[in-house]
DNA sequence: ACCTGAACACCGTTCAAGT
DNA sequence: ACCTGAACACCGTTCAAGT
């Protein structure tokens, strides 16, 4: 058997010039989008060892050094990724304008959700974290606040605390998302030994997988404790 | 000049059998402590890059394949590194019993100091999070909030979200420092602009680098939204 | 029981060229 | 302007040996 990599990919296509160009076949050129969103694809498939520059142009018919035509280097790549996975759309459009806490919560939440969609993200935040869809979340939870009546003293740690809950509560979730046995595993050793750890054992803290449930409990409380009193 | 890697180290030792064989001296055998010692070492110097089974074994004075023997991979090793750095020794010892409040913040600055000693160990957390220096901390909580009279339903909620804060508050601490030249350029183009961020742009909260006070403030609020009425 | 080098199947990226 | 293959300097790990 030859060694040829990839030597599945035929050498010429197999439609003819009769026929008229047809937009959707055979690879259209390759752009900054197009490698962003394969890259992503992958990302989503495969998780971060999933990415690698070969396999993103072998998936865009494309030589390896082709990439580096439309793109710095592959930390490049996982900067615009992540920045096309996080923009936000804003509330739902209704009459009657909301509850602030309302509108905080639900900002939250959707941004959870996002992150939540394509796990990868959870690692690469928060050390991309400035892009401007980023920024203008915070710009948007800074001014629901002020609105609140949080003075501005405490506007800045108001924000980082909600943020660092996000962030957080995230990167948790999706880190224990992918290794369910290991918190079970761990909670069983827990209530068998109950000798070092008899609190946490009998809670079930580690099995409790009520996590949306816990993460809006848990922003109630800090919410409760930043609201203008 | 000769092509051989790691040259300079001296093919046979220059001390002879003469003197008295000496603890400190000439490479003491390989062993799991001293190879995690060691990891500990690179990744503080040169971070979690700098960390390879081939630096590793060379700055152990051995090939590379003699760390095998001791260690399943090099997942392994990043395991045993990561709990190396996170064990907890406990409150200060006085001899008046200390505010339930007091005792938290304590043993989540500590926390948050531990890791930012080692600040590769927040690109880790909280993914392989359930050592058992993790769970005692998180059993010491767990007793705290008890007997402070959080309620028992309201407890794994308290714990996960205190737990939530110091994560995202550590691990932003620590990439935000790796840049802080990227958070400057960012705020003064939010300044320069004013149009689209208007609210963080004059509360200047990507300059704001109280971070400690900050940390305190916003578990000030959390604490406070979590306290039995 | 402990250590080793050669070899394998990968990486990201530089460079000098092609069209 | 856009794309390419060959080559470089690395990785982690398997394997078959050595002592």
């Amino acid at each position: 058997m030859p060694a040829k990599r990839g030597g599945a990919r035929s050498k010429r296509s197999d439609r003819t010039s009769l026929q008229p160009v047809q937009e959707q076949a055979s690879e259209p050129p390759l752009s900054r989008d197009r490698i962003v969103a394969t890259a992503v694809e992958l990302l989503d498939a495969h998780g971060l060892d999933g990415l690698t520059m070969r396999r993103l142009a072998d998936r865009l018919g494309a030589g390896v050094m082709s990439l580096y035509w439309h793109v710095d280097n592959k930390e490049d790549v996982l900067d615009l990724a992540l920045d096309a996975v996080l923009d936000y759309r804003g509330p739902p459009q209704s009459d009657d304008p909301q509850d602030w806490r309302t509108e905080i919560v639900h900002m939250l939440e959707d941004w959870r959700a996002s992150m939540l969609r394509h796990p990868w993200s959870t690692s690469l935040l928060p050390r991309r974290a400035l892009g401007q869809n980023i920024l203008s979340r915070l710009e948007r939870m800074s001014k629901t606040l002020s609105r609140a009546g949080v003075a501005d003293a405490d506007l800045n740690a108001a924000i980082w605390s909600l943020w660092n809950y996000v962030m957080g509560a995230t990167i948790t979730r999706a880190s224990f998302d992918v290794s369910d046995e290991d918190r079970a595993v761990a909670q069983q050793r827990l209530e068998q030994l109950s000798g070092p750890y008899p609190t946490i054992g009998r809670s079930r803290l580690l099995l409790d997988d009520d996590w949306d449930g816990a993460f809006r409990k848990g922003l109630g409380f800090l919410l409760d404790g930043l609201s203008p009193k």
